[in-house]
DNA sequence: GTCTATACTGTGATAGAC
DNA sequence: GTCTATCACAGTATAGAC
């Protein structure tokens, strides 16, 4: 009971530190933050993080975690018409790329190794791969289950989300270009036209 | 006189001190390294490396100079055959990713913001816009100038190596998918097809 | 001019008092 | 759990030998 509680609180500890890990991320840079300007951030002496975390590289894991773990709920949100598989296949490129170029350091931090020395733990390695299953099984869905077509649309679509990111953020020259990466990729699949839509009136 | 001889061991130093950043690089990471370490590599102390670089980040930006000339000169390698330009798109696009995956840590530096704080010198940046007109130079050969076409094979190339790197590194999942690439771009943007080699015999 | 020696500030991490 | 004190090491910079 009392450790319920005790442990809800540290909870909630961990969840400020990682909130304030992300806020410092995006202005400082993933790896141009200390561990003494953190713990100033949520009030605390540096020492006292490793209470929470067992040191700065878990701190890390904790925000892959996360990262991964919004993308699968992200992605348990598109509906998959097998009627209109083009579409839904452009509609899943649209959610992940906007997912993708919205936050720099989160793009880095999940699709790079920016971080000298840092593996995931298995539970972080793990919630990634959930994501990857819920993206296999959608493309299941619409008859898309050769490895290597799943492979070119990963590499189309982190391309064009880097490319973006990389040199023009903020911009869209790229997002520009993801429904003709989709139509490309799905014609390279021999997916059939989606019907036309019937427009009422 | 004298002067060209110092100014020649100055930049043989400065070359010896480069090839060992790769080196650390390589086994430890580019941000795995200090100048300590560096040091010792070549049988210096650490401030002596500030008599050849203003600071570890001049270092740094040397790599990305010489890692963007070697790319600019690779390219300058690739013959554009005008009667075939699907296959000068794939020979092109095969000694790209063949470059672009030899070194993850190269790759790292040329194509990911991985240095906290560092950004490329004018000069260095210079050696990048060169290597990128060789390559749009290129595609102009062939009739390819739309910044989108542009944008979208870069995008295409860009993916497909940091996938290779990043989830299959040494293997050639990834590599393997480069043709498919190609001939995908180039029916996108409309290239007719390449006449039939003819056979001699 | 190039080096060695040394010092300054800041880093992640640990030990132990309370 | 939170703190102070401390550690070994980092990047950087300067003084001074030769």
């Amino acid at each position: 009971m009392r450790d319920r509680v005790r442990e809800a609180r540290a909870d909630a500890t961990r969840e400020m530190v990682i909130e304030a890990a992300w806020d410092l991320s995006r202005r400082e840079g993933l790896t141009g933050w200390s561990l003494r300007q953190l713990a100033d951030e949520v009030g605390l002496k540096a020492p006292t993080l490793y209470a929470y975390f067992d040191s700065k590289h878990a701190i890390f894991d904790a925000m892959f975690c996360q990262a991964w773990r919004a993308l699968g709920e992200l992605s348990a949100t598109w509906p998959v018409d097998t009627d209109r598989p083009r579409a839904s296949l452009r509609a899943g490129a649209r959610s992940w790329f906007a997912f993708s170029t919205a936050e720099l350091v989160r793009f880095q931090l999940m699709n790079q190794r920016i971080i000298n020395g840092f593996e995931p733990s298995p539970e972080a390695y793990a919630a990634s791969v959930a994501s990857y299953e819920h993206y296999t099984a959608q493309f299941a869905a619409v008859g898309i289950t050769d490895q290597a077509h799943l492979d070119l649309w990963t590499a189309m679509c982190s391309g064009l989300a880097s490319q973006q990111l990389a040199n023009d953020p903020g911009g869209e020259r790229w997002e520009r270009l993801v429904d003709d990466a989709a139509e490309l990729f799905c014609n390279h699949v021999g997916l059939p036209p989606d019907p036309p839509l019937m427009e009422q009136g």
